[in-house]
DNA sequence: ATGCTTATACGATAAGCATCGTAGTACGGC
DNA sequence: GCCGTACTACGATGCTTATCGTATAAGCAT
């Protein structure tokens, strides 16, 4: 098959398969939620400017190189960040508008908690 | 079988290894609220007086029992609930006041996004 | 064109997990 | 004692996932 889900348009070179935001289930972004390294990314992208994105390889992450991509895969069928292609890179931004929207203070919490034990552990 | 394999401490017959305020994980929490059925379990246990427990077969899952079992473990071993023999039966109670402590927010937008999307589903 | 950077696809592997049935233990009542 | 209720432990099974290395494609610069 044909590399990704370009269906019947060829002059799409790029894009990736979204899921709508009423396709977003919360027992799929706690799951993704739920791994270290997928939290790491999360938040990292929430400490950007919002609608800023960036590359995969601006995060370091302790796995390797395809277990990253497979990562962002992860987040992005659960509907938590947007992947665009620009250029070699691609954008990553995480949906904090539709996460809101379906999942009031959901995120905050997660970030919230996750910063207090940071702080907690350097201690 | 030996009838009684309660050697060493003969006090306390039958109490199960819950984890302390601290020793609960962000990640394992997410991890644990990620599966429909342990959500269910959760959300029904919210829905309880404060301090009030509910026996395992209170609640009607669409698992086997020893399906149910398992979950309820990994619902204790994460933290989320508290299970006390009393008698046959096993009270289990959220965990509220320590969830509340550590991930202040997390269980309500959990608990509130679900029932936003419950209502939506409806209609 | 050649090469470099960035990210993906593919195939493989090992671990984890949800599920079940069956057998068994603990407790309370008869 | 014996039986029923409530839950658990064990072993099995099939699916999902996290991980990797290698090969590949797409874009940019020279």
């Amino acid at each position: 098959m044909s590399p990704s889900s370009r269906s019947a348009s060829p002059s799409q070179p790029r894009t990736l398969a979204h899921p709508e935001r009423d396709e977003i289930s919360l027992e799929a972004v706690l799951h993704a939620l739920s791994d270290p390294v997928r939290l790491q990314v999360v938040r990292y992208l929430a400490g950007l400017a919002e609608g800023e994105g960036a590359a995969c390889s601006a995060i370091e992450l302790v796995v390797s190189k395809s277990t990253g991509t497979h990562h962002f895969r992860v987040l992005r069928e659960a509907g938590l960040i947007s992947q665009v292609y620009r250029g070699t890179a691609k954008l990553n931004a995480l949906r904090r508008a539709d996460l809101d929207a379906l999942f009031p203070g959901l995120l905050d919490a997660v970030l919230g908690a996750d910063a207090a034990r940071r702080e907690r552990d350097v201690s």
